[in-house]
DNA sequence: CGTTGCGGAATGAACGTTCATTCCTATAAT
DNA sequence: ATTATAGGAATGAACGTTCATTCCGCAACG
């Protein structure tokens, strides 16, 4: 059984150079080097590449999804739901452009076109908020009659981009204009 | 001077390959192989990758733009303009899906950051459209007065999600949808 | 009209580099 | 002493790129 630090030294190294760099730009020596740690030692702990980053995406998807169920209530109005749970997930996004930095990568290349085919059948824990709310709110007619996709897509299409113009620095997101920006997606959604 | 239906085949070639496999499955000797081309060829025509992929992606950029262009009049109110661009656009990336899936691959990698960054700095004519409608639209005050990026965000994000669900075959976008859809991020940016 | 010579275009095997992964040695723990 | 762990040089596969060679169309010449 080895040092479990070592484990969390690796995978703080690879998120940061992949965050960086992409995924071109950490090749397995370097993520060791930055771990302080020998290239072999990484094998002990994961199988291979596509394991450590696998496990590291993991990782970061419990994370996101432990914020967003972090004060979520089920007995609110929806339009309330809704505003916080976007404006936790810009929130996350802005507080940790690292994290978000890695997922946009994941999501946009050959690993993330498979995760994503396995969540629309299975269901998976953190999409389940978003699919209560969005049936609820089709329900109460306080949302659009779309396909729940739809309504995804709408809903966190621009939670994207700003979280990634924020980053990039194309626009600096205070909490009024984060606040405001929400309520923008809201009308996108609502009715 | 070479013969110009080789480059097209090349051009070609890698626009399929890397829309269908990514930059990472497209190495220069499949794509000399797809278009029916030696190796070496390539580079009689393009100094090396970068340069190919930047060329192709410039050519779709024109592409696109000139579907944008299409049918566009400075005279029609706001909204209707934006709705018929974002109906456009949506039916561009519906009816190109290699083109679109380039294009998705090309933004998130190092080479769209680079291009995103110049977009911000010099106007674009394809981009000046977009850039004059959204002022347009706070000037008249149909429009939520936002910084232009989240408008952006707010406009295209959804676009973007939209048309890549559709192509993943995760919805299936008919023209009332279409319709619908962008009505519903005209609810986003509009007031 | 047939032959030769020429120059740009095309080729693909070979090269050098990069990278994930393996393997063997050294070290620490029990 | 035996085993578990770490290290990093070695390995081999894959890739972009190069270059010596071949191919091809055409003009000049006999």
């Amino acid at each position: 059984m080895p040092k479990p630090d070592k484990k969390v030294d690796i995978v703080r190294a690879a998120l940061e150079l992949i965050a960086e760099n992409g995924f071109h730009g950490a090749p397995m020596a370097l993520i060791a080097e930055q771990a302080g740690v020998g290239a072999g030692t990484i094998y002990r702990y994961f199988a291979n590449k596509d394991v450590m980053i696998a496990t590291l995406f993991r990782e970061l998807e419990d994370r996101l999804n432990a914020a967003i169920l972090d004060g979520y209530e089920t007995g609110t109005p929806i339009r309330e739901r809704f505003l916080h749970v976007g404006a936790t997930v810009l929130h996350y996004f802005i507080d940790n452009p690292t994290d978000f930095r890695f997922l946009e990568q994941f999501i946009n290349s050959p690993y993330g076109a498979a995760h994503r085919r396995d969540k629309l059948l299975g269901t998976q824990e953190g999409c389940d908020v978003f699919k209560e709310l969005f049936e609820d709110g089709i329900a109460q007619q306080v949302m659009k009659d779309f396909p729940l996709v739809i309504l995804f897509d709408l809903a966190f299409g621009p939670l994207l981009a700003l979280g990634r113009d924020h980053i990039l620095g194309f626009v600096s997101l205070d909490d009024t204009l984060i606040e405001r920006a929400i309520e923008a997606c809201w009308d996108g959604v609502g009715r």
